[in-house]
DNA sequence: GTCTATACAACGATAGAC
DNA sequence: GTCTATCGTTGTATAGAC
């Protein structure tokens, strides 16, 4: 567990939380250590980094089902018998991928809801935070966003549960700054979901972004001074997020 | 080709364009009749509604790829040796799907800027228009998100280069707005991705609009509203979409 | 711990009877 | 125009050598 990083950066998020290089496939492979046969984690942790990175670049471009596990085995490198000490099945592999990542936003969010902050610098932390999120674990959002019907309907609805969890986060933000009399807004939990499918566009139409040659910066700025002036918060038209606005 | 109607409704859009019942389906049969066997137009139209909707029942819930013929044969209630007489091979089917549903958007996105509007019937114009569509054709649309990534690099391109398209409807009526000092801009591009990720939504998540009881017109409403806002719209905040707001 | 070789079920697709 | 029967291929998964 890390803490949240009093300045908001992609940096200092990536200082904050492990998500990338040795230390966040360590912690890949203790959360299914059990499910695993290879029992060396040095050996281990390093082929579970070349089959997760396999997976997503066949899944992720051609998709899942799409994805044979010949497919697997020749562009991660390690034959077809090999590939069984590690994944049980191929439908047990999606699903060990959409457990992990649903395990470190958990981890995020709950890390987020015990700080005490005011509505404006609460619903500035849960748009970067969840963007960086997304910037880190790109591959892992989208394929669990495009493969969530593959796996069983007990998954699925944990999933969508995560998701209104998330949405529940930007509702109490929006509802404590109406209380304050600081936000104007009819129907939070639509708002909500709103600012959710804005969210995930950044993993779901990274080819727009890329032609646009938008930055995440600038999609988090956007996203979060339109946010101010939906809610009609006084000074939202000044750039409120307090970082510059997209050109 | 139909014209917009003057009313904006789901049921005035339904009289204008054909989307639904045995003239559009007899519309889908002209578009590939070349691509099929089955030359008696009556027996076709029968047929090819059986399968493309049951492709969608399937194909919607386990993903289109893990469908095999086998279930779609039984699904349609006609035979593997049948479905050969109309669809030519499984991935020309979803070709096909793709191909109908881009053509039918066209035609009404060309109808569409044909019309002299100022911008903020414009804009209502676009994003109840596109909802309409999404209902009537909600299958389709979901499918084609969903499944864009198992057609070929060319087709794929053709979806995105109208995507982008139809921000580009909004971005021009956002900038002609800009232009008569209505609206307050910084990023017209950006400003229109977000509008479509939204309006998107309407299909991606059908569960949580059925969740939160959150229909059409109140979505729709909501978006357009929220738009005028961030836009600074002068009388946006009184609802200016001339529909009531969700409570 | 990793490989090659193989089992065998399921797949897309077609031929030919009706 | 539609069906049943069947083809060859490819898929997931495993056994057993090393």
């Amino acid at each position: 567990m890390a803490d949240w990083p009093e300045e908001i950066s992609l940096e200092a998020f990536r200082r904050a939380w492990v998500l990338e290089g040795e230390e966040f496939w360590n912690k890949v492979f203790e959360m299914h250590r059990d499910k695993i046969q290879i029992k060396n984690p040095r050996v281990a942790i390093g082929n579970l980094e070349k089959i997760f990175t396999a997976t997503f670049k066949l899944a992720n471009s051609k998709g899942f089902q799409a994805m044979s596990l010949r497919d697997l085995s020749s562009e991660s490198g390690i034959s077809m018998g090999g590939l069984y000490a590690y994944i049980g099945s191929k439908n047990e592999l999606a699903s060990v991928i959409e457990g992990v990542l649903r395990n470190y936003i958990d981890e995020v969010i709950g890390e987020l809801v015990t700080k005490d902050l005011d509505p404006v610098d609460r619903l500035r932390a849960i748009i970067y935070g969840e963007l960086f999120m997304m910037q880190l674990l790109n591959p892992w959002y989208y394929f669990c966003y495009m493969e969530l019907k593959g796996l069983d309907r007990e998954q699925q609805q944990q999933a969508m549960d995560l998701e209104l969890r998330f949405d529940g986060l930007l509702v109490d933000a929006i509802n404590a700054g109406v209380k304050n009399k600081q936000f104007v807004c009819a129907n939070p939990e639509l708002l909500a979901s709103s600012i959710t499918g804005q969210l995930q566009q950044w993993h779901l139409k990274h080819w727009k972004f890329k032609l646009r040659e938008v930055n995440l910066e600038q999609y988090a700025a956007h996203i979060f001074d339109n946010l101010l002036l939906v809610l009609q918060y006084r000074g939202a038209e000044a750039g409120a997020s307090g970082i510059a606005q997209s050109a």
